[in-house]
Parts: structure tokens; sequence; C-alpha cells
DNA sequence: ATGAAAGCGCTAACAA
DNA sequence: TTGTTAGCGCTTTCAT
């Protein structure tokens, strides 16, 4: 027994503990922790002495073995230390915090091997609920069954295959879309898409805004102006490259990320070109370069609170039909979108 | 009774269903779960189809009530959305998760009360540890007592005032020092400092390792080119101007923060002038700019490493007498640091 | 190798 | 208003 091998100084006070020296019966010294109304005001005061005295401090593990109530949510996103997750991830404890409960957080690493073990220990953990951005290729049965064991669970970011659960997701061919049309409507037709793997449902659905938005306003659509694959530096130069030769060469860029666009920017300047760009996902700093990146925003922190909103809803015992709520894109203008079609050389000194 | 309340379908199944099914004792069947050895092979089997069946998966909250042993670690910083605090963040996360227990997060927002609410909610789970960046102004009094009562802790990028306890700390005087050096190196004497509000521990050191530099390398400290104060963009702007207005202006920055020093890039833009410039605490993209921006880089990931270090060696019993770390910095040369003394006019069409 | 039983600290029902 | 007690689901002796 881990706790009686301790020498008794450091054994915690225990509800017996503050009962005994208050001289009054545990249920009362529960009642006062509690705040519940029915206690003599004699019987506060003996009780708060004592806490003091002792310095206890309720043991939460024997509550909600009692309860059944953890008061906890687990949270799993592909990295805490992604800026879009761990804004998601701000948001989420802000609303699990009002509400006085804790947060288990954990990161995925994009292992679907990981994102099973720290989903099944916090289901052990029994956590009220889940939130959940589920790494590409995850088998989703476990997670079925404890679904269907009673855990509510709202999946963020990407879809599930399997699990009928509340979904909540960015409009990312809409945003797409969004950001490809402002490019046209600056006079572009010739637009290059640079994003990531296509394995990946959120590169997938922007490279579909891209299409459509070209096909939308009747221009052609070149497979040949689209990168779709693992985002690395020399790739992405060679391939600007590539499309900077053709006879009709690209005079406009949209970045499917963050990551992109920052790659874009390096292949850009190695070129000696600039080329106008829109990024989808907004960043810190996307202004302190010249000219600022226009981007297309996505909502991280709306996308927390509605998870936690989904969430509370089937704490509070909703059976509805699973939702999957989309949360729309915001553009914000800051100079590389509304570049014109000529493009601009850069001055050697400054590349 | 939360539990009894709900439908017998939703119940999760217990120890105890899974030994009736199975035929065993409830012991059989906590060993089984547990991987014990001694177990005969029949048993083994029976309580694994009867697990499988029931879907039954272990209630932690009440081996944790029986052991005494939460495996959890709680973390507070003061934003889990912050860079900085969301690599370090990150980097606990894989010590906690390497040894198979989970994290608790939270956020302090800066405010001494929501980190006191938060701490002690940690506590009354029972944390195994804790791992704690206090917001400036905090009072102690409520951590000496869970301290005393055995909850280790290590506190994180700021040093406590009052708790006894390890502490892990960027090395703000020496980092700042070799920042200035490097600029000094690079020929500048006139150095201004701009960062933020002198209350916070870190900015004072910084300011302090500023000023040694400049002392240890033969140059004047002058006050009027240090600004400690609030960042906001107009007051950065204006105090930017009144120092290059100077008989004898400065021809280069170190910039205490990665905040100041985006808004230093916004002020030198908006007076038309490029001066060297140094940043405390790399960022991501520091190299999107041209030039791209020299950094006094921390080390979240080292600290969040050695804090879960120091944590485990008191979770093994040590008794040791605090210890305070001290991490090193990196200066990482981009170019913004090793700009010449004759500043540079940037060509309006850039600005 | 295994079952029975005690008990971790708490809450809540019940009795007084 | 209060004390007593059962029991949450588990681990861990102690017999057998």
């Amino acid at each position: 027994m881990t706790r009686n091998d301790r020498p008794e100084t450091l054994r915690r006070a225990t509800i017996k503990d503050v009962a005994r020296l208050a001289g009054v019966g545990v249920g009362t010294v529960s009642r006062v922790v509690n705040g519940m109304p029915e206690v003599s005001a004699a019987s506060v005061e003996a009780v708060h002495n004592a806490i003091e005295f002792l310095g206890y401090r309720r043991n939460d593990s024997a509550r909600i073995l009692r309860t059944g109530a953890t008061e906890s949510i687990g949270l799993l996103v592909e990295d805490v230390a992604d800026p879009f997750f761990s804004l998601l991830n701000r948001a989420v404890e802000d609303e699990v915090v009002r509400q006085g409960s804790v947060l288990l957080t954990a990161s995925s690493s994009k292992s679907p091997d990981r994102a099973r073990k720290l989903i099944l220990t916090f289901c052990s953990r029994r956590v009220d609920g889940l939130i959940i951005t589920l790494p590409e290729g995850s088998d989703e049965d476990y997670l079925i069954r404890e679904h269907a064991a009673g855990i509510p669970m709202v999946f963020v970011d990407r879809p599930p295959q399997k699990v009928a659960a509340d979904v909540v997701l960015t409009d990312n061919r809409g945003g797409a879309m969004q950001g490809v049309k402002h490019l046209i409507a600056h006079g572009h037709r010739r637009i290059a898409c640079i994003t990531d793997r296509a394995e990946l449902f959120t590169a997938r659905e922007r490279v579909n805004g891209y299409r459509d938005a070209l096909i939308d306003s009747g221009n052609p659509f070149d497979p040949s102006f689209v990168f779709s694959a693992a985002l690395e530096q020399e790739q992405v130069d060679t391939m600007l490259g590539r499309m900077l030769a053709d006879s009709d060469p690209p005079t406009a860029v949209f970045a499917g990320n963050n990551r992109a666009a920052v790659m874009v920017i390096g292949a850009m300047r190695r070129h000696g070109t600039l080329l106008a760009m829109v990024a989808f996902d907004d960043f810190e700093l996307a202004d302190i370069v010249e000219p600022g990146i226009t981007v297309v925003a996505q909502d991280p922190q709306g996308m927390g609170v509605m998870a936690m909103d989904l969430l509370c809803a089937r704490l509070q015992g909703s059976q509805a039909p699973p939702k999957t709520v989309t949360l729309g894109t915001r553009l914000i203008p800051r100079g590389s979108g509304e570049l014109p079609v000529s493009g601009i050389h850069l001055p050697t000194v400054l590349r």
C-alpha cells in the first residue's frame, strides 16, 4: 500500500481526521466541504477550523469513484505545440474550466497507435467526454466500442470514417474557393496550387475548392499546376521552377496551408519572382513580410467552443442524431493576394 | 447515485461482472488485467474472453483510490496557446506519456486567482506532481501548504518568491548579454533596448544582461535608450522616433522578446530605416523576413524535459535541497543581427 | 494458482 | 441537524 508506507506526517488528512478533530461525523464534514445548507453554524465553524489546521483537501479520486462523475474532459489533437491546435486547445480549456472540470490533453503526433493508447487511457480515466482529432489511417473499432459504452465524443478538424458522432470541421472546400476566387477577382487566371499530401482530408478538400473556383469562373483546371505531396522545400522549389517555365506560367499561387506558404515564399525568392499568393490558414506574423500574406483564416477557437458545446449537449443526455458543424472561413487581405497579374521582380539586394 | 440512474445497458462492466462471466474470482481478473504472472493459462483465456465480450475497461478512479498513485501530472503555464509554452507543454507531455501517466494542463492567463483555483483543483485530483509557471503577483502561501503536504512542484520560467522547490529558468541575463555582445562585435555602440514591463522577471533580467554587455565592453549605458513598458505599437513607434532623433542615434536594437521584435520591425518601417536587431526568444518564420531576424533562442523543450526530470527525481523520493537549473541560450544569426553600423534606408516601394 | 475479504476516502441514504 | 453506514470498483493480503 503506497500511502501507508509513508511516514505518518506525510499522510494527507482525510475526512475522518477532520471529523474526529472537529468532533462531528464524516457526513457533516462532507456537507460542509460541499457547501450544503443544512448544517449548523457551530459545525461549520468547527469543521473549517479542523480543515485549516490539518491542511485538509478533498480527495477527488474518492469522490469520483463514489459519484461516478469525473468532471474531466479528454482532448486529443495532432500536436499541442501546433499553433492551430494550441489555439483550439485553449478555447476548449476555457470552456472546461468555466464548468469546473479539468482537461486532459495529449498529442497523437499523427500516430494512430499513439492516439489509440492515449484515448483508451482517457477512457480508463472515465473522462466525461472526448474531443478528438483522429490521425489519418486510424482504426476506429475501438472508438465505436467506447462510444457505445457511453463516452460522448466529438471529432474536430477531420471527420471519422465509421464512428457516428458529432463533428466540427472547417469549410476547407469553401475556404479554398474563397481564396482562389479572390485571386481570380484580381485578374489571375493561371494559379498554382501548392499543398500537402492528398491522403490528408483537409488537403484534399482544399484542392477540391481550388478546382471548383477555377471551373466555376470558367478558367481551365490544369493538373500540372497542382502540387499535392509531402511538403519539402526542395520539391517546392523544383515544382515552382517547372511551373514558371510553362508557356503560360502562373501569376499567382494558392498555398494549401502555412507551411506551404512559407516554402512558396522561399521558392519565389530563389526564383527571383513575386507572384500573388493566398494561403489557407492564418498565422501569426503573416504581416511582418512585405507584402503581408493574404490568408483564408480558419477559426480554431470557434471550433473548440463549438466542440465543447456539442459535447455538453451530449453530457446533458441529448440523443439527437449526430451533427456535423462546418465553420466558415474569413479572407484577410494583407497585400500578397492583391498583387496584380504582372509579376514583380525583386531587386537583388533584397532577395 | 449517478451511475445507477442509468439504464442497465449503459452501466459499464466492472471487474465483478467479468469475474462472474469468466467463472473466477475478482482477484484473478485483477491479476490478468494487470498482467501478473501467477495465473493459469485457462484463467487468462476465460478472463480475456469475458473482457472482450463485456467491453470491460478498468476504472482507474477505483485503482487510484486503492493504490494512492494517480499517475498524473499537472501543468500550469501562462497560456497553452503561446508558442513558447506550447512547446514546453509538448515536451512535458512526451515525458509524461512515456511513463504512462496523464497530463492535466491549464493556462493561468496571468491571473494569480485563476492560477490558484487551477492548482488547487490539481491538488484535489492528487496529481503526483506539479509543473508551474506562476503569474506575477501570486500569493504563494497556498503553494507552500500543498508542497508541505507532499506534492512535489517544479517552477519553470520564473522563480517563486517563497516556495522552496526546484526551478528551471532560461539564462535571461546571459542570453541578453550574448545578443547585445553580438551586436557590439558587429561594430555597434549605440544600441536601443525595447522590452516588456519591468515588473516581469524575465524582462528585468534581460535588461540587466543588456546593461552588463554594454558596461563589460566599455560602452556607456544610456537609460534613455531603454524602453521597458507594456508593449504597444504606438508607444514603440514614438519611442524609436525619439531615439532616432538623438544626436548620437542607435544603430542597432535589442528586442527583449518577439512581440517587441515585431513592433520594432513595424516602427522601423514606419521610420523608413533598418537598424540591426537581435531579438530574445526564437520564433517560427523568423527567417521569412528579409533580412531574417537574428535571435537569442531559448529552449522551451529543454525546459520541459528538465522540469520533468527534476519532478521525477522528487517522485522517487529525492530529498535533496531545491535546485535551480538555468538553461543556456543559443544565438541564431539570420541577418538582422549582422547588419553593419551604417543603417540601410529601404527603397520606398518596399516599406 | 486462486477465492474471499478488507479497505482506499468519499457521498448519500437512512435513522435518530 | 446530525451520526452511522453501505458501497463506488479496485488492489492486495491472507488463506487455502
